[in-house]
This record gives C-alpha cells, structure tokens and sequence, in this order.
DNA sequence: CGGAGCGTTGATTAACTTCAAGGGCTGTGG
DNA sequence: CCACAGCCCTTGAAGTTAATCAACGCTCCG
C-alpha cells in the first residue's frame, strides 16, 4: 500500500468541469477525495440517465479497460487522487491483495447497479426519492457527517436527482416538497436539510411493506 | 484450465425450478450450458424487477462472496456446469489468469447493468421492447441461432419481460402486436418470431437519433 | 368437455410529463 | 445600496403514457 504512495498525484476540477468523455482513453485511476462527481449517460435526443454518483472515497477506473461508456463530471469542485496507470497495473499484478480488493469494489457497484435497476424500473416517483434521500443520510452519516444537529446536504440540483431517478426535475420538485409539508423532512434551504421522521421516510422508500415495525 | 475439469459436475433445473434463493449461500459457481435463467429482485409487495438474463455460456457466482441478493430462477429447462466453491477458489489464487478472467466478467455485467438503466430510467415502452428484441437477436446470432430463415425465440414470457422491462404484461403485449402490425417483426407462434425490418427495429430502439444511415 | 396457463384487447384511471408562468436567491455593476 | 440578470426552484394546468381493471381467446392436456 505504502508502495502506491510513491505515484499518486492530485488533480483539481471545478464545479461544472467534466472529468472524463465517454470513450475517452483512461490514462488513470482515481479516487475522490473531496467534492461530487456523476456518471451519466445521454442518448442521442439529449435524454440523460445517471449510473453512478462520486462521493469521497468512491473509486474511478477499472483495471484492464482502455476507456468508458459514460461521461463523468464535476458537480461541485472536486479533487481526486490520480494514479498513473501504468504504474497502478505494475502494483497490481504483484501485490494480489489489490487485486482482489478492485474486484469486491466491482462487485459492490454491481449490487448498487442492481438496486438502482429496481428502484428505475419499479419505484414510484415519492419512493425514488425517499429512496435517494434515505441513501444520501447513510452516505453522509458513514462520512461522520450531519450527526448533532448538523443539516445534511443534497449534494446535486433537482435536475440532476431526476436525472438520477429517472424523473422530471418538476417531480423531483413536487416530491420533495411533499415530504415536506408532511414533515418527514425540514429544508434550511434549497440544499440543506434535516430528516424529522426517519421512519416515514424508511416507509415512503417502499424497501419496506410494514414500516419496518417488528415488535 | 484442464484443472478445472477435475472439479467439475452438472447439475439441470426444469422450467420453473428456483436455482437460488436470494440469501443463499454461493456453494457452487457455475455457467450456464442450455436453458435460460432470471435474476430478479421481489419487492415486499410483490412488484418484481429482473436484473439479470443468463443465456447459455452465462455465469454465476462470485468470488469472495458468501450469497446473493436476488432470486435466480429457471425460465425453461436448464443445465448448467458447476464448480465446487472451494476447489474453484483455490485454483483462483494459483491461476492468476482466472482471477483476471472474472474481473473482466463481473465490469462486462456492470456496464450491461448501467446500460439497462438507461432502459428503465429513460426509454419509452416502445423503446423497450425494441431494445429488448434486439438483445435477443444479437444474442441468438452469436450462439449461431436464427441465422437463415429460421426463427428467432423469445425465451420469456410476456410476463417475464414486463419484469425485466419495468413495463405490465399488457403493455409488453401491445407494443409487441404494434411492431408486428408495423411490419417490423413476424410472429410464428407467441414464441417464435423473425425481424423484416431490421432497421426499423433499430431506429425503435431509441438508440440511434437518426436511424443509422450514414452514407 | 372443462380447466389452466398465457396472451390479447378494450375501457378507464392514475401517475408522471410537458408546458407555462412566476418566485426567490445570489452576485454584479451602476 | 439598489436594480437587474441568471440560475434554480416552485407551482399550476393540461396533456400523455402506461397502469389498472376487466373480459375474452387460444391452445394444450387431462
């Protein structure tokens, strides 16, 4: 591990900035350390579809691939730890620990596409948000963030969470709003918020048929 | 590879059987040799979302993973070729090439995933069956299938691909008469089926703005 | 003949999109 | 300091797509 500090390098993006085109050549890997980045995709009418999102500590890049299939751009200002890619496959083929830490990484991001599938194909528009919202409180909360009373954020615009889910930036809109006046949730503005009722929010997700109430 | 060999047993489902219950435990891994299987995802209530196809030379199982998180199911008759998990991984940590093999399967399913999500996240229902039929044909012709004038399969029923379209039976079965009153698609029986109009397909497809004349 | 399993078709409804207008920050320049 | 522009968001009304509800048809099989 220590071997791959010898490597890495820093690189900076703006917000808005894109990071990689869709079959652009990967010349390395990398690691968000600060800032959102999404991977999208956009069909030739302009239609966009989000497949991933970047928060720090995800992962950019995959071993033996020459270029990717999706766009990835900056939606805050975002820096990244760069490993050149030459280098990165050396350490890889000597140290197999790396290796197989690259492929539960791969294999993670196929269960999290595997969700997502579900929540586009079968999910209400209130239970795709509930669902991103519930998602953003984990991720937030595992970077030790929007504990106390500390707001929690939405790292993207309503038109980039309907791209996410599938929607209309007007649904995303009417959704949220809706948690809302219901009091599930409180906005200290448009981006900052707090969850008041967990559970309601954990119900309107539809991953559960109870409300999760067991005994 | 001849390794493998040694390890190696069949084992067949019949149509309808459950291989795997989401949950279990990974005992074996195991490649599809004939017949078709489904992944798929139950919600609490019932509403089920497939994530997956398994078509003859398809695998599963993971390395390192004790189960999965969805149903597998035989869709027809199927066989497959499976591998003792134990025996596997131990020729996966002396065989580095096999370790590189998997990786390579587990980013193919990940980008076929996120291009699934576009399907469900943005395309129209016309769009989707198009989409689908096109998978199927490409699949087939690959397997050497369908290739003079006989028929292309649907391995699914009308209710098994509104599962994996995110669609109802009822859509899938009118956008399905639609293409064929179109004169793009030929039905010999519910099952069977051949493409007149291979363009059109494409251009239903909603992958291709303009119908792919070029030049 | 009768039933089960699958598929088709029609009528109605619901959910979400589309279209349209306006509101509220935020930063900038007069 | 205020006016204004730009961006993002909200809200309402109308329009569409696909879901739902319901009935019926076909085919295989006992």
């Amino acid at each position: 591990m220590q071997e791959l500090e010898g490597i890495k390098s820093y690189k900076s993006f703006s917000a808005g900035d894109q990071i990689l085109w869709r079959g652009d050549d990967l010349t390395y890997v990398a690691s968000v350390v600060k800032g959102v980045a999404t991977l999208s995709k956009t069909m030739e009418d302009g239609r966009i579809q989000m497949v991933g999102l970047l928060l720090p500590s995800d992962f950019i890049g995959r071993p033996d691939r020459r270029s990717i299939d999706f766009d990835v751009v900056a939606t805050s200002d975002v820096t990244l730890c760069c490993f050149q890619r030459k280098p990165f496959e050396r350490l890889l083929s000597t140290v197999p620990h790396v290796s197989q830490r690259l492929m539960e990484i791969a294999l993670d991001e196929l269960d999290a596409a595997r969700d997502w599938m579900v929540l586009l194909g079968r999910k209400t528009a209130r239970e795709k948000i509930a669902t991103f919202v519930e998602m953003m409180v984990r991720r937030q909360h595992i970077a030790g963030l929007g504990l106390d009373q500390e707001p929690l954020i939405l790292p993207l615009t309503r038109d980039e969470i309907s791209n996410y889910l599938g929607l209309t930036l007007e649904t995303v809109s009417r959704q949220l709003n809706a948690l809302k006046k219901e009091g599930v949730l409180r906005f200290i503005d448009r981006r900052r918020f707090e969850v008041i009722d967990v559970e309601a929010l954990h119900t309107a997700s539809g991953d559960d048929s109870d409300g999760g109430v067991l005994s």
